[in-house]
DNA sequence: CTTGACCTTCCAGTGACTGGAAGCCTTATG
DNA sequence: CATAAGGCTTCCAGTCACTGGAAGGTCAAG
């Protein structure tokens, strides 16, 4: 099938499938008029990064999952492996989000928001000197 | 000052000021011989940026900051709408964040992480249909 | 035969830097 | 005075994962 169907099955867009030729995740076959044809297989890997990007796993993950997907003979340690590190990473970036939060909700909180200069948000980004 | 010691005081890398330059965030004088020369106002611009961008503030919204922060007629309301927006943005990323969470903690405690290939993270990637 | 949808490649831009190469300027030392 | 080290300059390229757009080839319908 053309690239028009693989992206409506795959739920990705032509723009995103051409670049993951490129850089080699998912490479079709060519039909004689040049145009990229996707097998069924090829689309199911599409789906499967669709979904593995929706999980926040980066494109090199992606391949790596890819390639244990294809492998009968895979450890599940391996896929567990690649999960538990992804998901400390988003342990780890929800913990500096709730940081940020925090201070920013205090600096607006005390922030009148009026027609006047005096801000305690613009005197915390200042610094302590000014 | 050049622009080694306004890395130092500021905390930012020589690289990311001459950067804020190019873009014209904060731009310096030029001594005579070429190099950058920071007054102590540049300096303190810097470490404005340097505060505001370690709160998650983009560049742009940077950029406006600082000309409030320059602005001695500002309304602290115009402060208040852009920090507002920032974390509301935040609030949003960590809700994203913790949607990922759940979904792929579930999964990881489900995985055996053994040398099996059966693995619960893989069949959802995969799909409901394989 | 033309229209319009679909496909192709290639180039450029996003945000916010970061690394590196080639070369100039300054200061200290032999 | 020569030289070496360290700091400064510019410019180019790369990061990540796309995204937009231009110019042009292909195909099915009317």
């Amino acid at each position: 099938m053309n690239i028009g169907e693989a992206a409506k099955r795959s739920g990705l867009p032509a723009k995103t499938i051409r670049y993951y030729e490129e850089i080699s995740l998912v490479v079709p076959g060519r039909s004689d008029n040049g145009y990229r044809a996707y097998s069924p297989t090829d689309v199911h890997k599409l789906q499967f990064v669709q979904r593995a990007r929706g999980l926040g796993f980066s494109v090199e993950d992606c391949r790596a999952l890819l390639s244990l997907y294809e492998d009968d003979h895979r450890a599940s340690a391996d896929v567990k492996a690649i999960a538990t590190e992804h998901l400390s990473e988003i342990e780890a970036k929800i913990a500096e989000l709730k940081a940020l939060h925090k201070t920013l909700k205090h600096l607006v909180d005390h922030c009148h928001g009026d027609d006047r200069p005096h801000c305690p948000i613009i005197d915390d980004l200042a610094g302590p000197d000014h």
